[in-house]
DNA sequence: AGGTATTTTGAAAATGATTTTCATTTTGAG
DNA sequence: CTCAAAATGAAAATCATTTTCAAAATACCT
């Protein structure tokens, strides 16, 4: 499908401490000699994301968020004050989803775990 | 500020048995005597939330959900196919959250635990 | 009760992210 | 080079949520 423009989402994206919304990406290379429509960068995102290489996440405002994300699974904290991402290991809720699913008899289970809280500086 | 408008809002959310999205208590309370205007709908949400009557997460296609929430905290498996919704004890979790929040010095953390997948029957 | 200030409501417009549509451009195979 | 399929993006359409603002309900004072 994408070619060109999914390696520059990629880039952008990898180019990012973090999580970035479609919005900003599109802002960031609004800016590059060659800039991606709006619709390009949403539609790269939702390949990638699809390619399990990006991960996606909703902000507290419902604003979506994603982020450059290696094959390894886990989870984060984030400060609702300030935004501040920290990345959490989370072996005990693996486990314990797995767990669940069986006793439920549920097959396919994904998860996900979101913490909010407020950092140390807010 | 809001008296009785509050007071069907809350009530509707009682009457639900998990989450409910603005626009569905809205379209909910549509049927009723005394509809309420969607603008109250969603005063009368922020109103609870605020006062921590009510619990709010986003769904994943950013749809926020509302729930009714008695002193007790806990989750769901919901199967992607048909809906079915099965509550889970998460005590595990819970003090994982703990343990995670006081390690990273976050304070005031809340958290969100989704599973799906599909249920025995699908 | 009468009158006025304050609060509560909700219809309609505004916002903002995301998705769709669709015509144009680019790319690739033969 | 030519034609068809894939990719692109501008503009319109969606949709949840918020804001605005004027009308309606309620409270308060005399």
């Amino acid at each position: 499908m994408a070619r060109k423009s999914l390696d520059t989402v990629r880039s952008a994206l990898r180019g990012v401490n973090g999580f970035a919304s479609a919005q900003e990406i599109y802002a960031a290379l609004a800016a590059q000699p060659r800039p991606l429509g709006l619709t390009t960068v949403y539609r790269s995102l939702r390949t990638l994301v699809d390619a399990q290489e990006v991960d996606f996440v909703r902000r507290g405002d419902g604003e979506g968020a994603y982020r450059y994300c290696g094959p390894a699974h886990h989870h984060h904290l984030v400060c609702r004050q300030c935004g501040e991402t920290v990345e959490i290991g989370a072996d005990v809720v693996e486990t314990w989803a797995q767990k669940v699913a069986a006793t439920e008899g549920f097959r396919n289970v994904v998860h996900s775990v979101e913490l909010s809280g407020l950092c140390p500086s807010c």
